[in-house]
Order: structure tokens, then sequence, then C-alpha cells
DNA sequence: ATTACTAATCATCGAGTAG
DNA sequence: TCTACTCGATGATTAGTAA
């Protein structure tokens, strides 16, 4: 992904084209990027080629918007500015409560990992997890997470199946101590995992749909 | 300035840049902008002739500073993603206090000023301004507020002077009406100038330091 | 190990222009 | 008007190497 590209998309998205098609001539974005028409319709058509820019090339002026793979990118680098002017040692991320497909509490079960997380985290969580679903510009927060180093838990082999590497991180939830869980090497997901000594659900009265704040430490 | 300059003096702040000098060599920045070492050090000398970057050669491995120039580009660039992902109807700035030169008062007697203001804002404001000074992460937000349009003021001669023109967002604090001035065309300012129909500081007891939340609508 | 020069290569750019 | 081609100029990158 190279510099130049990633300011063409940003441009784009400054106009509007995050959540619609947005007119656009080359000359105009030409304008906007300080470069020439033929430069601009050159970028659009590598954009485009590379899965980043959606067009229509319907009407007489052609129509832009950044596509999912286009946001990805942005929204990587906007956590990079996140990174270098917003971070503390706290972070707060904002999701919406859902049920998980119960594959959390699975993982939960292995003693490869129980064990480590008694060791790591001083307590055994409870069986299962509370997922956070997580949109919108909360999403930044999340790859500026995922960015992090945390607390290592280590892959294993058990039964025969190989249990990837995770990363922890300290939290707080409506002032119940809780941790965030995230597979290592997990690149754009937009569920968070808590984990707790107890119940969340039940103990705070969550129930799916519901607006969470977790407060993580760094 | 050339997106490439930006994305390398995101990766050294990336690395501590803006509050330290940062031992950093050329091969190291070379690897994490995936150029090689030459284009790495060809960048930096550019980047500090550009007066972007400081250098300290001394040791054997040189170390890096974003310079105040280098770091007004990030906040630039920062802002620009803060309007992508961020900007709703309202956007909230918190500054201290100052007392300002003064100058503000004088600006407000003007008449040219005053009658836009009825006009524009519905009252006359009081004949002072409450500055804010923004300091760290709010400059950012800042930026946004400049390249926003806001409500127009126009420039006027008077006296044998000539006033320029303005532009004015509504805003509340602490519950009170009252509005930002911004001069047009100003580009890096930490100051923003508050004016309302009361005298705020005495309505409101603020006094010199005081952290002051500004909700302003866009 | 550094930084950074030179020279050759390669990518990007813009002028001209076609469709 | 628009998009986008070719192609020569420009500018960025790299390999080799010096210091």
């Amino acid at each position: 992904m190279k510099p130049y590209h990633v300011d063409t998309l940003k441009h784009i998205a400054l106009r509007g084209g995050l959540k619609d098609f947005v007119a656009m001539s080359s000359r105009e974005l030409g304008v906007a990027l300080r470069v020439s028409q033929q430069s601009a319709s050159q970028r659009i058509l590598e954009l485009v080629n590379d899965g980043l820019l959606q067009r229509d090339l319907a009407s007489r002026k052609q129509r832009l918007k950044v596509s999912p793979k286009g946001l990805e990118a942005l929204q990587t680098e906007y956590a990079d500015y996140l990174r270098i002017f917003e971070l503390k040692d706290r972070l707060s991320i904002t999701g919406k409560a859902t049920s998980g497909l119960g594959e959390g509490a699975f993982y939960m079960r292995q003693k490869g990992y129980k064990e480590q997380f008694r060791k790591k985290l001083g307590y055994e969580p409870f069986e299962g997890t509370l997922n956070l679903k997580v949109g919108g510009s909360e999403l930044s927060k999340m790859i500026v997470l995922i960015g992090e180093k945390g607390i290592s838990i280590e892959g294993f082999e058990a039964g025969g199946r190989t249990f990837g590497g995770a990363k922890v991180f300290r939290a707080g939830l409506k002032g119940t101590e809780c941790a965030v869980i995230l597979p290592i090497r997990t690149h754009h997901t937009d569920v968070l995992e808590v984990i707790s000594k107890e119940q969340l659900r039940g103990k705070l009265g969550i129930t799916d749909g519901d607006a969470v704040t977790l407060d993580v430490e760094l």
C-alpha cells in the first residue's frame, strides 16, 4: 500500500466517498491531490484494480466509493494517528453486546488456556465470553488494540489439535474487573471477546444489543 | 508536502519521535517504511532540509525528533482522519482559559463586526473575548474547525484600516450560549476566541488556567 | 556496525491527444 | 465536457561502495 494511494483514498473519503458513491471527476480529484487529471485517472484505475475503490462509470461523471478493503486501509492509517496522538495507558472502546456462537466457551474450557489465565491474570475466568460488536469509528480503536502487545498467552496442542496463541489486556466494565482476549495475528475483526471471573451478562444485567463501554489497560 | 514524507514522519512519531529524540538508524527506518536503507537516509535528509525533522548525529546511531513544523504536518493529517471518521454535527474542544492581550475587545468594539454579529448570531456580544489555549491532542480538533465553513463574517474598512474577514461557529460553554470566532485564513494557532452575549468569565466564574470544554456546532 | 555519495534503474508524472 | 491511452521527462529508489 503506497502512501500516495492512501492519500488518494483519503481525499475521496473526505468528499463523502465512505458512505456513498460520490461524483468526482478525475480532474477534480487531481486538483485536490495537486496532480494532473491524467495522474488522478491513473491512481483511480490502480485503486479500483487493487479492490480499494469502487467505481460507477454509468453516468457522464464517474462516481467513486471507498470499498470495504479501502475502508480498512483508512482505518489502519487512522489507528496510527490515534496511537501517535491519543494513546494513554487506558483505552475505552464501546461496543454492542452480542451472543457469540458459543465457541468462546469452548476455548475457555481448555486446560492449556485456563492455566495461563490463572497464572497471568490471577483468576480462572468464567467459561463463556461476552462478545462486543464494535462498529463505526470505534473500530479504529480496536485496530490500535490489535497493534499493542498485551499479556501473551501461548498456543499449545491438545487432543491432536493446535490452539493458537493469543494476548489479553486487563480491562474494566462498569467497575467489574475483566479482560479482553485477542487471537494473536488477528487483523481486521469487529468483535471483542471479554472474559471475567464472573458471568458478566448475569452480574451486570447485560442483554444482547446493549451498548457497553470497556476500559482497557495497556 | 508529499505523502511519503508524511508517512516517514508518521513512522518516526510512532517510535516516540514526537516527544524526544529517538535512536533510529536509516536501516531501521527503511525496514519500517519498506524501502532501502539508502532511500530512508535520503528521506531523512530531505525532511531535515525542509525543517520537519531534527537530527542529532553526535553518537554512532543518529537520533531523530519531529520538529514543531513536522508536528504541524502530522496534526493536519490527523485532522483529516478526524474529519473522515469522527465528524458529527458537534465538536467538543477543551482548552485552558487565558487572559488575552485585550486585542479581542478592540475588534469586538468595531461597528463593522458588531452589526454582523447581531444579524448573524442574533445578539451583540459582550465587548471582550474569552481566550482558550488549546494544547496536545485537542489541537487537531482545532485544525478540523479551521477547515470547516462556519458562519461567514465579512471584512471591511474603517478609519483607514482594514479589518479582515472571519467565521463564527455557534457553541455552548457550560450550558451558556456563545460562539467561537476564527479569522479567515488562519492556519496554525492554538488560541480559540469565545464571544457571548454576557461576560463569560464573570457569569461562569472562570479564572485563568481553568480547563474549559467548548461544545461547537458545525 | 553506521551515514550517504554516485550511477543506473524503475516508477510516477504530465502533455498531447484519442475515443 | 468526460476518461484514459502513449510516451518522453521527471523524480524516486536501489545497488554498489566510500568514509
